[in-house]
DNA sequence: CGTTGGCACTCGGTAGAATGGAGTGCTAAT
DNA sequence: ATTAGCACTCCATTCTACCGAGTGCCAACG
């Protein structure tokens, strides 16, 4: 793992050495300063052997060129969205601090529990590792097939129905029936749903009895709340940690208040990575993706596969001004190990 | 409703209709203004027939008696949280204004769907309605029957665990069975489970058969995992709705980190409210509650409840000087809908 | 040519100093 | 008990000066 192209490499204008060089040098430094950064500064730390002066004009050339971009007059560079995405499609792969790495590990050996619970602490495990605010999506079931329904009576009018697929996922609806319904009723329902629906998936729609005797009728009922399913979501599940986060590390009221609320629309952010990952990126900087409210943010994503199949991903949310060799490997390992988790879960089934 | 007492009114030292008034006022002023109020502001606003000068000696017994402070001399004062306290004891119960009325009743009117999603929409808009953070919780279903219990074969080694409750809630559990379990078997051990579960609830520890063919081995199994369940939350469930007020809200980022994180913490969130439901209050104020990193908030709570019995609770967190009748209002309505909502639910059914 | 030292200039940040004003506490008079 | 009067305090704001980091430009240099 981590020796991939961090990001599709679509390289037109390939600075020379020494700009590149510089740019590298700017972004890093505001990376860690947050301060904007100035020529001597550059000339220091990216050991070349040029003086402030020379650096200064390349530094020109690059703020004409748009990598970067001066608050004022007189002040130090700052990188620019288009300075950060060189930077990151330049970037040797980092690696995971030691200690991290065996604390990953730790977690995947000793984790127990459904696959939601493991997906929310792997969330939690995230954020503390990177100090970001983390995203785990996992993806829903719209085309495992269905492995068992259970209609379950509550009272007269009420039953519940469960819906158990091949992916382990359990899918609970309430169902309020048009005629008080007996419990043998439903349970020739539940019978007759069963003989119907399993094997089959969400997107065949199956054909329902028309007769109109109670059972059938149940049936109707039942299968058709079934497969109102949600319109928007495919039921994917997200599992966000460390939001608090958000307040350490965007500067101004404002922002914070925009990525939360973000945050909070889980559909969004759903929609959110998966745009990020249509698009190939694995990194998304300032208004890469395109979310007005996100731009002061970069968006790092991992997918998970299991056997192969998109299962979902792992995700990040910085500032632009983000920790990416760290973030990007953290992210890396932590998208592999769940994916080896689940796949050895499998395995030694 | 909105007529009972807005807390437990221990009123131990009550003060005299002139110091009353002139507290009064001074909460009020500061939670409009976010100032410290002074004296004559004071006399004007509480349309006192009194001088400044006056007010001023009332307000220096008031700060003796600890009702308020100064932030420096020559300051006006501020509200401690035992000002805070006396000023929400002695609240005449606010009214909502009428078109939120038509809001939640519209809201309540509309709502379809599953319970959960029911109550996390309902956060969503105790939390538009205020412009607070909205808690909603959800309590467990510790006291109730199992009404059906089914075991699934995902494959020889794997099973899922579907419980259903007499409260309508479903649970999962992942069961990793210790031999390769044919289907027939799992079916059996299925019906099995059921004779043996159904009616009982979670406290009841049931008797399972300790004879060790594979089927009694798989219900040993399965049932197993079924007690293993939560030592810590009783399965109440949590949804907050409007996290990103907290950054509106709250000033300093320190603040919103430290409220951000203990609402992440879930299970915490529980224990706060049901702590303060447990005192017998209404409003939390300050370090009422012990949650020392919360120190900054009032915390509303509002029970709900289901045939009478408790079902959880919505709350509303803010700072110390929120709107206390206008956020008392709401939280007390929607609980009040909310209850209504599941109970005429059942009525209809 | 590319590179560099020199230099004037810009502009944000900070530190004082001055000022204004809101609010107090005290006191003496009613 | 109330209140007008008054001296005092102290925070917030404004203004100033100024420092310094950093720039852009230019002339000189290899």
């Amino acid at each position: 793992m981590a020796r991939r192209p961090v990001t599709t490499a679509k390289s037109p204008s390939d600075l020379d050495a020494r700009k590149a060089t510089i740019l590298d040098a700017v972004v890093a430094e505001h990376i860690d300063t947050a301060q904007p950064v100035g020529s001597s500064s550059v000339a220091t730390i990216a050991h070349l052997a040029v003086s402030p002066a020379t650096v200064r004009s390349e530094m020109v050339a690059l703020e004409r060129e748009g990598y970067l971009a001066q608050p004022h007059t007189s002040a130090g560079r700052v990188p620019t969205d288009k300075g950060y995405r060189y930077f990151v499609d330049h970037l040797k792969s980092g690696a995971v601090s030691s200690a991290q790495q065996v604390q990953v590990r730790d977690f995947f050996a000793n984790v127990r529990g459904e696959v939601e619970d493991v997906l929310e602490q792997t969330s939690s495990l995230l954020s503390r590792l990177t100090n970001y605010t983390s995203v785990v999506v996992a993806a829903g079931h719209s085309h495992a097939t269905i492995l068992n329904v259970q209609l379950v009576s509550l009272d007269a009018r009420h039953q519940i129905l469960v819906t158990v697929f091949s992916d382990g996922a359990v899918v609970k609806h309430s169902v309020v029936s048009s005629f008080d319904a007996s419990f043998e009723e439903v349970a020739e329902a539940s019978r007759q749903l069963n003989a119907l629906l399993v094997s089959t998936n969400l997107e065949d729609r199956v054909q329902v009895p028309s007769r109109t005797d109670p059972v059938a009728t149940l049936v109707r009922e039942a299968a058709s709340v079934l497969f109102a399913e949600r319109p928007t979501a495919d039921g994917d599940q997200v599992f966000i940690g460390g939001s608090s986060r958000v307040a350490e590390v965007f500067d101004g009221v404002e922002t914070v208040r925009k990525v939360l609320s973000i945050l909070e629309q889980e559909l969004l952010v759903v929609s959110l990575i998966q745009d990020i990952l249509d698009q190939g990126l694995s990194v998304a900087i300032g208004s890469e993706h395109g979310y007005e409210a996100l731009s002061a943010c970069a968006v790092i994503v991992a997918p998970i596969t299991i056997d192969g199949e998109n299962a979902g991903a792992v995700g990040l949310l910085g500032p632009t001004r983000m920790k990416y060799p760290e973030a990007l490997a953290a992210a890396a390992m932590v998208s592999a190990q769940l994916t080896r988790h689940f796949d050895r879960d499998d395995d030694l089934g």
